[in-house]
Parts: structure tokens; sequence; C-alpha cells
RNA sequence: CGGGGCGUAGCGCAGUUUGGUAGCGCACCUGCCUUGGGAGCAGGGGGUCGGAGGUUCAAAUCCUCUCGCCCCGACCA
């Protein structure tokens, strides 16, 4: 592809609605443009990416014997209304109605569509297992669009399902797909984790997500430097770090408008860990009191697993149910249940004393009040693994991909049984799989960058490699870039071929910021010496070859180069 | 949906406090010149100042409403 004639608008400067990394240099570079929020448009290099991606997608996928099809991406209501989605997803979905006012709906995801075409065509155990995926546009009205590509209210999404005779076949499924989502980020030339993860909504029992390590992610992911133990912090489970029991006897203290954890720790000189932190819920509508270290978070969603789905209490709820304001409630002397996390099993800790400006020191747990105990804090970093002891880290994260076991939850609701050998009726075990290729894309570019632009791994790179002929006006660097050109395309290379009439900074910096990984450079300054020069986008090395038989060294460089490089990662 | 910020030329911004007929850099067009890290000179085109209403002799600037975008949070099937 000639430069000259490839749409590449590439930006001198940052664009000023950005945060991400990645936001601002797919943006500079030439890549995407937003239409609006959450919309993007996909420019001829961005789209090039985007291609290659899928293409290794649909290779591991066809790879454990998953076959593409294409699904709709306009649904009729009926079939979401039968899982009991339509009535249970908010605003989220996109919802219009056609001309003769039948409801319908923009697929936010395919279980649905998918198990309706199980439930029509498969009848026997014969028929089993089927793993279908497509690559296909979704559509989700997200409340806030955010990081340019990350998160986006229309984006592609490689969703497979797989559908089987029982458990031991979803397992088998399952991790046929986890083994090619290894094999998909790896050949991306991406950093990731696959780690546990809450089935949520999609009602399955078993999850995973694939997790690229970003600081522009969304999520936050529990290691253990230990066992391995990897698990996203909506789920995490851990042992925060001990503290010694202060011994202190009970005694109420006075304290001044000291509401909040930070306020009561300054004032009385003792560190957040010695305080507990009393929240009332409304789980239900009933009031539940929950306590946590005061150095810890509670876990809205772990204590909503004992609870029942909860809110936090309003202001005028809290004095209504407990008679004090909220920055003085104690765990004690109270109707209502009680649900601690463990770590405030032992020692002596300070909390509200129930009364409008005075805390209480010294109460224990057993003696001053007694709770139902659970894990319910949110899991940091330098608590301790649960399984193994030792310290976890928190990283910031992208999910890249997620894998869930589905069970029956769609098979059931839609009617995709099977006929067993014995002529029983069955349902099918369903799973999903899940992959959003502009979050590679995405994650890929802000695990590679440096300060001049973009440095694609070279599987999804745009182009194999960028020729960039300096001088248009020297005819043997013309002459040697067209033969360059022509021959490197003929070897089997994608070519950008820069051969526009712009002055050597221009090109050069423009090279950079799309990050191909191969550079050509032919210029006066080696040409004179009957040289050009291989520049690697990664390292910043540079060789020489002669110019003499020139395509075939430049393409035998690059083969063994691309060699040396995988061995050394 | 709650909190914050921003809408002025294609892009990045100044001007708004204190009302007086819109400016800078880059990009773009023409010509000259130049060619190893976003050159230089000369000339030129381009803006209903997000929109609507109001106050005023006069509004980018003040007031009211509204739309859009970004960031934090909630949500995220």
């Amino acid at each position: 592809m000639r430069y000259s004639r490839m749409f590449i608008p590439t930006l001198r400067e940052d664009p000023a609605e950005s945060e991400a990394i990645s936001h601002k240099l797919l943006v500079r570079a030439g890549y995407v443009r937003q239409l609006a929020a959450g919309l993007y448009i996909y420019l001829p290099l961005g789209w090039r990416v985007i291609r290659k991606i899928n293409g290794i997608m649909k290779e591991e996928m066809d790879a454990i014997g998953a076959q593409e099809v294409s699904m709709p991406v306009l649904h009729p209501s009926e079939v979401w209304e039968k899982t009991g989605r339509w009535a249970d997803i908010g605003d989220e979905m996109f919802r219009l109605k056609d001309r003769g006012g039948r409801d319908m709906c923009l697929g936010m995801t395919h279980e649905e569509i998918m198990t309706w075409l199980a439930a029509h065509e498969i009848r026997s155990y014969r028929d089993l297992p089927q793993s279908w995926y497509q690559i296909q546009t979704k559509l989700r009205d997200e409340a806030r669009p955010k990081s340019g590509i990350l998160r986006t209210r229309e984006f592609i999404m490689k969703d497979s399902y797989s559908f089987d005779l029982d458990e031991q076949g979803l397992n088998q499924n399952y991790n046929l797909h986890s083994e090619a989502y290894d094999r998909i980020f790896a050949r991306c030339g991406l950093q990731y984790y696959r780690v546990e993860s809450d089935p949520g909504m999609m009602g399955g029992a078993t999850a995973h997500e694939f997790m690229a390590p970003s600081p522009a992610g969304e999520d936050q992911v529990a290691l253990c430097t230990g066992c391995g133990y990897r698990a996203n912090v909506e789920l995490a489970v851990s042992m925060p770090s001990k503290v010694e029991d202060p011994g202190w006897p009970r005694e109420e203290i006075h304290t001044p408008e000291k509401r909040t954890v930070e306020e009561v720790t300054a004032f009385l000189g003792i560190p957040a860990s010695n305080l507990i932190k009393s929240v009332l819920m409304m789980a239900d509508e009933k009031p539940v009191l929950a306590l946590v270290r005061g150095d810890q978070e509670l876990h809205e969603k772990k204590f909503s697993r004992l609870a029942g789905s909860c809110r936090p209490a309003a202001k005028d709820e809290v004095r209504a149910t407990l008679g004090v304001e909220a920055g003085f409630i104690g765990p004690f002397g109270h109707q209502i249940r009680l649900i601690a996390d463990s770590s405030l099993k032992e020692g002596s800790w300070v909390s509200g004393a129930n009364k409008a400006h005075y805390h209480v020191k010294g109460i224990r747990a057993g003696v001053d009040f007694n709770p139902e105990w659970a894990d319910i804090h949110v899991a940091k970093e330098g608590d301790g693994c649960a399984t193994c002891a030792k310290p976890l880290k928190v990283e910031r994260c992208i999910e890249i991909g997620n894998i869930f076991k589905l069970g029956t939850r769609y098979s059931s609701a839609l009617g995709a049984t099977y006929l067993d050998e014995g002529g029983q009726s069955k349902p099918i075990i369903m799973g999903s799989y899940g992959i959003g290729p502009a979050r590679i894309m995405a994650s890929a570019v802000e695990q590679k960058n440096d300060a001049n632009g973009i440095i694609w791994p070279e599987s999804i790179a745009p182009f194999d490699l960028e020729v960039v002929v300096l001088n248009m006006g020297n005819e043997q660097a013309l002459k040697i870039g067209e033969k360059l050109y022509s021959d490197l395309a003929t070897l089997g290379f994608d070519v950008l071929y820069d051969d526009r009439d712009d002055r050597p900074g221009v090109k050069m910096k423009d090279a950079d910021l799309i990050g191909i990984p191969w550079q050509v450079v032919v210029g006066d300054r080696t040409l004179k010496e009957g040289q050009i020069e291989l520049k690697n986008r990664r390292t910043g090395e540079v060789s020489r070859l002669p110019v003499e038989g020139l395509s075939l060294a430049v393409s035998d460089e690059i083969r063994t180069r691309r060699q040396k490089g995988s061995k050394s990662k």
C-alpha cells in the first residue's frame, strides 16, 4: 500500500478528549475516530488491526472444532422474554419497535438467539456436542462509555457457545476454549492473566476472565505471589493483615464532630485498623448492619450474597433504624441482623457509641456484639492469600475475554433439549465464551508503546513493515524504494510504502507513531555507502544492509531476527 | 443516575473575571526554497464563538433553559 494513497490522518498533538494512552495513540496515529460517545469509526489502519485479530481468533476457534455462523443484530423481544432478560435488563438494552408495533431489541449478546437455534434444530444426543461462534456487532446502551475503544456502546465481539450432553462435555468444551484463549492472547502478544470471576447475571456456576494488566483497565485483580491464586476482586477472598490486640479496656470517649474513619483515627491517634466501620445496608428494605475493619472496604457483592440484594441506607434511614447519625454507629444494642468481617473476631476495637459525638474504645466480639461471621471485605494489596497466606498483589486490568459455564439456564428457558439414548428428554448443557477484539487492540497499545508512539506486536500490526524513502527527490532512492515495495510484497510481506513527498522528519515521526514493527529506511546518507537501514521499532536497533540483493536480504534479516526475538522473549 | 470539568477555524488553545464588532500555533491552498527527526520565507482561504431564549445601544463574554463531550462514582448480562 502506498502511503500517499492511504487514508492515515495522523495528528501532531494528543486529542483533548482523551485520558487513556491507547485512546490518545489510536486517535493520534490515525487508527480510529469518534462519532459520538461510545461510537467509533475504524479507519483503514485500525480496521487492518481488527482483521488481523479476528483472523487469529478464527484460526484458534476453528482449531477446537467451533463453527463460524452469523446471527442477526436485531432480535424479536419474545426470545428475550422467555429467559426473563427482557424484564431483567434495564436501560442498557437498546429497544425499538418495528413497523408492525412489535417489540424488538438490538443484541447485547447472543445466548438467547444461539439457544433458540439449538432449541429448534438439536433433537438427539447424536447431534451433540456443538460449538458455534460468530464475530458480530453487539450494542449496549452503556451508562458511561469510556477510555476510547475500551468501553463503547457498539462493539464487535467474538462470542462462542457450546452445547453438550452433560457436565463432563461442558468441562471439556470449557477447557478447550480456555486453552484456545491462551493461544489467542499469546499470539496477539499480550501479557494477561486468567482469573476467577463472578458469573453474575450470566447465571452460571463457574467463570473465568482473561485480564490484560494496564492502568487503563476498569477491573482489579488479586494475584497471589505464592500459589498462583488469581481472582477478580469482585470475588477474591483474602486474609486481612493481622492486627495486634491493643488490649483496651472499655471506655466511652467524647469525639466531637469526628465521623469518618480518617477523622476518628486522626483525633485518637490510632491506626484505622483498630476501628470497626459500621455500615447500615438495606437488604430487600430490611436493615442489616455490616461491620468491617476501619482499613477495609465493605464488599457489597460478597455482602449481598449473604443478605440479599442490598443498597447502602440513606441518612434518615440510619437515624430511624439505629437512632443515631451515621458517623457514630456502634455494633451493639440493636435488634437487627449483624454481619461482620472475620477479621474482627479477635481484638479490642474502637467504634461509634450509638450516641452523637461519642465513640467507644475497647469493645470485643463475643462480649459487646455477636454477629454472623463472613468474608465481606474487598481484598487489597498486602492481604494474605486465603489459600497459602503469601501476600496478594492487586493489579488493574482490562477484561479482554471471559468464559462461563452456563449450565441449563438458557436451554431450559428456551426448551433446548435432546433425547438421550434411553429416549429421555434432557436440557442441553451450555457454555458461553467471549472476546473483545477492540480490547485486544487497545490492550496491545497500552502495553506496548513509547514516547514516539505505538509498538505493535508483529502478529496484529496493520502491516509487516514500512518502507520509508526519506527523500523522494533522490532518483536512486526512489528506484530502490519502488523495487523494495514490489519485491517485498511478492515475498509475502504486507508492506506500507511511504512515498510521500515530505521531509524526512515528518516521515520518520509518522512511522514511529503508527508503530509498524519494521522500518526499511532508504536515505541519502547510507545510500552513498551502498546501504539501506532496517530498523526494529521496538528495540530501536538498526542494521545496515547492502543495496545489492536487497529485498531478499531484508526478508532474511527480518525472518532471522524475528526468530531471535521470539526465543529471547 | 449523582459529582466535577469542558464546548471559540480541521486539530490544540487564548479571549469570558471587568460586555465594545474574534485571535494564536499547527494543519490547509499558491509560489519560492529545502530534504536524516514534525524546516524556512512570502501570499491566501476558513469561525452563525454547541443551540434556543432573555438582558443591553451593544453579548464569545451577563442571565435562563437546553444539547453534546470528557473525568470520578453508581451501573456493566
